[in-house]
DNA sequence: TATGAATGAGCTTTCATTCAT
DNA sequence: GATGAATGAAAGCTCATTCAT
């Protein structure tokens, strides 16, 4: 069993220097040799590991998916104030975003390339999961009688589309803090949200 | 005498095709052919009206900003009271969208293609001035003591936020009334600034 | 019969456009939207005249040979001298072209345009008719005693590869007689030749 | 490991091939897939060796200048005699001609193409090295008392047009020795110039 | 296993020619 | 007869993918 361990590492290494170039030029204007070049790699390499530049799209997706989901988990554990719950979730999502622009841009890419139709539905599914959960804390909040009794879906939709469009005004602008306009959006909402 | 055409009518009608069909399949999918079908004429015809497929992207814009301004300053019109004001600049930027579905996923696009780096400058300046507009109607209502003293600034980002936000989020999930989500956001918001 | 001197009048006017900006630009560049620019025609009115560009070029080779022709034959009119002969025919060929630089450009297009292959049957006649007649001055020349004997075919051919020459030389240096240089060269050779 | 190729040589046979395809058919007339099938690879290979049908173009040029002042420079070693000099140089143009006729076609197309603006300059100066060359060796008859006086640079252009000229004539009718020719008609001026 | 030379489908764009008016 | 809007074949070039080594 010679070099499994190595096999994962550059796998991984090819997929951190796809996402940095995906990042930095939009995935449809990286070329394959782009990535080769920025892993150190022979293009045909990259074909080891990965069966197709949409496939190490995909687990680009995948990889960034995950880092923001742990980076929110981390943020909510024993968290048990609704109101807080709320906050440290946009916080949460932000935080990932704000230590690494460059794969910010990636996101819009994940929308927007070839894969679009392939992607829709995993999207839909990712979302409504978001959805659903932000709507959890809002539902709690109301059982709890901290909060006024509003639509929760539509209110969870507001929550997820603020941090989106932060995120895509901050690839604009960058010139602003995410994090303090979040926290002050939610604290708005929590302000008009109280009993 | 050659067969008389109205030639900006066909342009329009080529736009339309092209605007549709970036739409539905995205900018850098959509061939040049595909547009040509769209609008029902041959592929060299397009090139009668547009020097190319980026200048038929360029107008796109154009057409697309503008129909979102005039949509918004309907709105604004004779509106005395901030708040009010808000709400409605809100109403209008989503409006012009629900309108026309497909046009949202172009606006995607106008972030992700090769002319990023044009259009970036571009989209900054645009960006700034509505952010100020918003921002300004914030101030106002601080002014007139009907809202709590915030940073306008990044509250009106926020604002703005929410609209790209839910307007991307649209274009994934689609089964929700945008307006809805948006009105009841803002109404909280406004809740929470009320003095 | 109306406005049948018209027509060929016009197709004079559509050929000498087509003439001048084959010349100014080289045959393959020039396009038909060129010529009926240049015509002050429309462009399908072009086809009202001539089949195709190949047409238009066909002619225009067969209007520069015949001027050509022309200005040699009023040389040679009533020369008795071989040696008188073989000069005023250099000059004459020359002479046609140091009036109007821009058609000396339009015969190197006579060689390499798509046309070649056709073109190339109907150059051979018409050097290989050149080619006796110069030769036949030197034969002359040779049977009144006047020249030494020589290969006439040969020194004919060089002959008129001193004028094709010249002629290229000038399209790329232009600041020298062409006719200039063709005398002395031609004095050189009847000196060479004189018995 | 990849496979092994001496990417050098296969530039050359790309060159080798573009060569012989611009001349039987011109350079306009040549496609990238009409190079690609007469060196026997894939249009896209072409474009691993050159960057555009242009770069080909500009590369079979410098091949054949190289080619040609080599056969000339070989010819002119250790010759003093200025008449041989004048001799010898025309047969050593001549030479690198009659040996590949194909070749021979391509340097019309040199001043042809697109590239005409660009080339003119470069061909220019060419042009008059050579000039410069030639009358060099006349002056130095004239200087030596072997050559009568003449305006050497004149006829230094009347040397190389006869040599431009001949080739010229060679595509067309192609039945003849240029280099006979050319022995010929140097043979008579020299005559004609001796003192 | 790793490579990069080779490939060709597919792209945007051009332009001679057609033809409805 | 005159026109120019419409056209599509054909061009140069790109790049994800394959595969011999």
């Amino acid at each position: 069993m010679p070099k499994i361990v190595d096999k994962e590492a550059k796998r991984k290494e090819i997929l951190g220097a796809a996402m940095r170039t995906f990042a930095k030029h939009g995935v449809v204007q990286t070329k394959m040799a782009d990535i080769a070049l920025a892993a150190g790699v022979g293009k045909g390499t990259i074909y080891e590991y990965y069966d197709s530049k949409e496939a190490i799209f995909m687990d680009a997706k995948k990889d960034m998916m995950m880092t923001l989901e742990a980076s929110v988990a981390r943020r909510l554990e024993a968290i048990e104030d609704p109101r807080e719950k709320l906050k440290q979730f946009a916080l949460g999502v932000v935080e990932g975003m704000e230590d690494c622009h460059e794969i910010i841009q990636l996101m819009l890419d994940f929308k927007t390339s070839d894969l679009r139709e392939m992607q829709l539905e995993e999207s839909r599914k990712a979302c409504k999961q978001q959805l659903e959960t932000v709507a959890s804390f809002i539902d709690e909040g109301i059982q709890l009688g901290v909060f006024k009794p509003v639509d929760s879906l539509a209110l969870s939709s507001a929550v997820l589309a603020l941090l989106d469009g932060q995120i895509l005004q901050w690839i604009i602008q960058e010139n602003f803090s995410i994090a303090a306009n979040v926290e002050l959006a939610i604290d708005l909402w929590l302000q008009g949200l109280a009993t």
